[in-house]
DNA sequence: TTAAATCATGCATGAAACAGCAATTTATGC
DNA sequence: GCATAAATTGCTGTTTCATGCATGATTTAA
């Protein structure tokens, strides 16, 4: 293995957990510890982490906090936001996905705007009941701790027998061949389910997720409506999509 | 644990209570006093706390914030959830209602404590999703806003199916005669499913509410194991409820 | 004033970090 | 392709750090 894709992986790891210990990474990554202490320095002499003794964590004041100002790529979540908010329609019935994209789309929601949402996300679903004019139904289930959403198998029967406007979810990758893809199975199968009952399909993801392939797939392109990206829509990276007659934003 | 995660913790801790004890946090951590007082001291000259005889408190710059009532009340419902402590053992599969009351619970559980909680409340969802060892169910449904619960009425047939070691509910209002009642007439329902499949009933009640009305039906006394509140077990005003066989703390 | 709780200090222990060295892998020049 | 230089990695012994416990001092509350 590459240093440089393992201090990747240390970093992934890191901004998922909040905290990492030198020993874990060293089992996990097949290392001794000196290797990994040797990289948590360098991480750390970039800036990129807060070395402690025992391990690393994010640099970051506030481990466990969710708040806006701490979302990663803030501007270009906001400018996806703002794009996929034009597809929004009063009286919409929406299911909105989790991740600090669909939480800066719902925090810009106009006050006046009466739409009815189902979500998974309790960060999603504690903001919007801050909402006076929309009404939040939260599907339950096991709660995945670290991406704070909650999903269960049976949620996916009862998904199926409901229908919505629209959907809008992220992406942890997509490619012209196979589609829309997640890292997590349950999460793949959710997001499946969803699409199938909603007459558009709304895919929010910058444009470095796109291209990049993941371990279960959740649909074919043929499914998705909309490709909501934070740059030029008329980039060549996103030509293909739109041969395939997805609109791209 | 890393000794900056856990300071992090203190401070998060701080800032909900407006102050701690070293005690109370030696328990919820599983160190011990010295550490906690090192801590404390460390995170002092830092300036990011107050260090006072017995604990710390929020510096005082945030002490506009705070009036006293509201710590009263507070240490009121700290008082409860350390009781209520007590009853909770490890492996046990919970069902934890909403309110302040319950939230303080969660916020004082060890963090080696190794349980299963569903919940229908989203911040205690929240709360327990930083939790190491918990795993989380978070019960669906239409979003109340006010109360930040979920209830539909399918999830109550999906409770009746399920049983728990205990419950731990709060209480609206409560006397001899009647029993538990509640305002909301979904949550009397809701309360009554949950009540029916818990061995072991827990309502923590401040002394206030005790041998109040209201509107709706939970259940009868007899369906309680145990009462928590936040004064002294042997006061008249409680002797008639250890007369009906249940356990005052 | 007195008893209990809380604190500071020193010390012991185990874990983690570090420095230096040797072995291995990777890059570079010829 | 081969030799050499540079970088990377793992290992050893030593040093530093974090923590809990014991002891005696200090503070608090009755």
């Amino acid at each position: 293995m590459l240093k440089g894709e393992r201090q990747a992986i240390i970093l992934s790891h890191l901004h998922e957990e909040k905290k990492v210990l030198s020993s874990d990474l060293s089992a996990k990554l097949n290392v001794s510890e000196d290797t990994v202490r040797r990289d948590l320095k360098e991480l750390a002499s970039e800036g990129k982490l807060l070395k402690v003794h025992g391990g690393a964590m994010i640099t970051s004041q506030n481990l466990y906090s969710y708040r806006e100002e701490d979302i990663y790529e803030h501007d270009k979540k906001l400018a996806m936001a703002k794009k996929a908010l034009q597809l929004i329609e009063d009286n919409d019935v929406l299911i909105i996905g989790g991740g600090t994209t669909n939480m800066e789309l719902v925090s810009i929601l106009p006050q006046d705007l009466g739409i009815t949402v189902f979500t998974y996300s309790l960060p999603i679903a504690m903001r919007l009941s801050e909402h006076p004019k929309i009404d939040v139904i939260l599907f339950g289930g096991k709660l995945m701790k670290r991406a704070q959403v909650a999903i269960g198998l049976d949620m996916i029967q009862y998904i199926s027998k409901m229908r919505a406007d629209a959907c809008f979810l992220g992406s942890s990758g997509m490619d012209l061949d196979t589609g829309l893809m997640e890292i997590d199975w349950e999460v793949s199968q959710l997001k499946r389910a969803i699409v199938n009952i909603s007459d558009k399909v709304v895919i929010m993801s910058t444009t470095e997720k796109i291209d990049t392939k993941q371990r279960f797939l959740v649909c074919g392109l043929e499914k998705i409506n909309t490709l909501v990206t934070e740059g030029d829509p008329n980039s060549p990276q996103l030509s293909g999509y739109k041969k395939r007659g997805i609109q791209v934003l």
